[in-house]
DNA sequence: ACCCTTTTGCAACTTTGTTGCAAAATTTAT
DNA sequence: ATAAATTTTGCAACAAAGTTGCAAAAGGGT
């Protein structure tokens, strides 16, 4: 069952406003992961800088998107699949960034391995984070 | 064999100053990671905040320190092992950060497991974060 | 249509990171 | 040990990224 871009905030309990349905479509078009300054210009300059911030802070507190890490220092989002909900992420899939192109993939199919910690390190959230050729830089 | 901290920068055909010794001295004594601002309040504030982003580029340059990846915006270093050198890093053990006191962990003896990924997409680095509770916030 | 609540945009500010250049420190050669 | 050559530092100025307060505008419920 696929919901629309309303239909996502409403279930959030967020207003449907202009910026949120755009930058929300956004995300669903893109598939991969954005940044900032990919939805500020994606959206045309339309909405103020201190909106996007605003709202992507709304969306991974709804756990509607949620951050990746970079091993550079940019700050990059993605969407959540559907169990992800509110104060509670669970992205166990691999992240993918090309070092040709800068794009970020969520390989979905690719799951996280179990890691074997010291004992007394107890794990909440595991990231992995592959960079190297994507498909489209061949 | 253990090196002396003047000896490493020599080693790597750097000068020996008072930022970069001190700097250096950090990273060992703390033996985890360290942020920028981290080590800014640590010198005491003696050095210029410019000479430490220099000092940091250089290091990871020469492969004296790595960059970790995280899923908040902050950049974080830490000692690289002696097989990295100049030009390459081979840091393929697990970081660890703390959900309470925010320490990052390089966990040596945590090495990253084999992933295996769609195959057009060829990997060159993998990074796993694994985030929780550390060994000193039980 | 109205009222109440939420969201937006602006302005101002903080933090983080970068660049050019002259002064100071380090290294190399004498 | 000293002087010349090179590297590194600190300053100033700037650029980019992110935050906060507040009034105006838009959204939701009646």
């Amino acid at each position: 069952m696929i919901l629309s871009v309303p239909d996502i905030l409403k279930r959030n309990q967020l207003s449907v406003t202009a910026s949120r349905k755009k930058i929300l479509e956004l995300f669903q078009a893109n598939g991969g992961a954005l940044e900032h300054n990919d939805i500020e210009k994606r959206t045309g300059e339309k909405f103020d800088r201190v909106t996007i911030y605003r709202t992507l802070q709304t969306f991974v507190e709804k756990g509607i998107i949620h951050t990746i890490p970079t091993a550079d220092n940019s700050v990059r989002y993605a969407l959540c699949k559907d169990e992800c909900s509110e104060g509670h992420h669970h992205d166990n899939h691999v992240h993918f960034v090309c070092d040709y192109c800068q794009t970020t993939f969520c390989l979905e199919a690719v799951s996280v391995p179990e890691i074997r910690l010291p004992k007394d390190f107890k794990p909440n959230l595991i990231e992995v984070i592959v960079t190297g050729k994507c498909k489209d830089c061949q």
